[in-house]
DNA sequence: CAGCTATATAACTGTCAAGGCATCTACGGA
DNA sequence: TCCGTAGATGCCTTGACAGTTATATAGCTG
């Protein structure tokens, strides 16, 4: 149960997009549910993967449950991706416009 | 098409296989398939999938297929994960243990 | 308690993709 | 040219999974 499982979850465009969305804080499944396309069980569902995965944790307020990330399972996916760093690393020509990319954000 | 498609594509664990085996270089679809419990057409249409996300490039040496590893979506995936960097960054009581983790490698 | 709100679960359906086997194509050697 | 090898492609079956609607559960409020 390495960085895999995180990258089966996160292969699901959903539930990236609740992770981005999660990214500004706890939220609420109706916040998230106001932001998205499907419905709200079909959020609560992609809620309970991306929480069986860790990559998010949830606690009560009421009758509201409120999401927030918890970002294990990424650490483990920027671990997998470790070793693979030097494949572009190394490729120092293309180094620079990649920095480049990274400062306009 | 950002780091998404990648994304998808490396939710299969065969295709992270495939790419773990490149890691040590070249390696026509034959080596591949001598490492892999999966048939020969199955690995085929798996190193497609990953051409076509631009993970793998391929030359010809006769009848044999010699793909290597290209990184370019592998640092856009980096790239994703940018944003989520400072959920585990700012936790140093973890950092340690995680950097224990690290250097065993 | 009655009724409302917020979320989770159930049951069902449709889609998609991974894997297997059989076959086709390309290249090289005798 | 004929055969063997390497790989790709077609077809088929099967399982997983996202999404929907309907319903259940839990907590608040009057």
């Amino acid at each position: 149960m390495g960085s895999s499982s995180a990258l089966g979850v996160l292969a699901e465009p959903s539930r990236r997009e609740i992770l981005d969305l999660l990214r500004g804080g706890e939220q609420s499944v109706g916040d998230l549910v106001g932001h998205m396309r499907i419905s709200q069980p079909a959020v609560s569902k992609h809620l309970r993967v991306l929480k069986e995965a860790g990559l998010v944790d949830a606690r009560a307020d009421a009758q509201r449950r409120l999401y927030r990330i918890n970002p294990g399972p990424l650490e483990e996916l920027d671990d997998w991706l470790a070793p693979y760093r030097g494949f572009w690393a190394a490729r120092l020509d293309h180094l620079e416009s990649h920095l480049d990319r990274r400062r306009k954000r």
